[in-house]
DNA sequence: ATATGTGCAAAGGGTTTGCAGATAT
DNA sequence: ATATCTGCAAACCCTTTGCACATAT
């Protein structure tokens, strides 16, 4: 799933952004799927280009998330990252410690159902704790 | 909502925990509903016990999820703790800077639906941010 | 030209740990 | 009697902040 630099410039300008090389990196990494904690992002990051900081991490990764591109949540006492899409189920397998996707049980049904209650929903995170096959 | 001490006595004797004034306190607090932060607790169990200390309120919030009396989840860069009940789903208000119960949406199916993927469930957190009337 | 981003070091806030004295059983 | 709990201080993350320099527009 690997993006080439026009797709990422593109989406970057499309929010206003300045496009650095830094802003590249992650957010390549960012878009070809996953959950990372800012240590992984960092870890992986630095493999392109060492010099990047933590703190470039931080910001680039919280910037992300204020224009909609990522979104985070807390688990584990640390955030993690993703890219922001359709509401969907992260199960924390506490056996093998990595963190699983459902995308196929339908949650839209839950913002319409908070709507009703009057509720104006931004986000919606269902975290769970198990065992994974 | 108000609970007398033996039944908070027998509680924690249950869990063959031992029984001090601390835990009672503590205990007591947070049977009596609602979410709360290690500072929320601190603050209101030193109205009853002002010796109380933060590890203590520590110590004992982690027990009593670990013995299964409460669950905690994190949100807003600090870990919440309630009593442990049916799943439900909880609103973080973010104009009213709230945490708001959502009982009556039914989320027992999404157990099943991940117990037939086979991951074994050990708890599911609903957090959802938005603004509420 | 200038507004914005980067990287460093320091500070901040939440949580855990180590340990001596106190307490529940 | 002894295993456990409490409270204090220190240590330990994770994350944010302030600021000088660098860079994208």
């Amino acid at each position: 799933m690997e993006r080439n630099n026009d797709e990422i410039v593109n989406l970057l300008r499309s929010k206003k952004l300045k496009v650095t090389p830094q802003r590249i990196i992650i957010t390549r990494l960012l878009l070809s799927g996953g959950h990372y904690t800012i240590d992984q992002v960092l870890n992986e990051v630095k493999k392109v280009d060492p010099s990047i900081s933590i703190s470039t991490v931080y910001n680039t990764l919280n910037t992300l998330v204020k224009v909609g591109i990522l979104r985070s949540f807390e688990a584990e006492g640390k955030t993690w990252y993703e890219i922001r899409r359709e509401f969907h189920i992260n199960v924390i397998c506490e056996n093998s410690r990595h963190i699983m996707d459902i995308a196929d049980i339908d949650l839209s049904w839950i913002e319409e159902e908070l709507r009703k209650k009057g509720v104006k929903v931004k986000d919606i995170n269902v975290i769970v704790h198990g065992d994974c096959p």
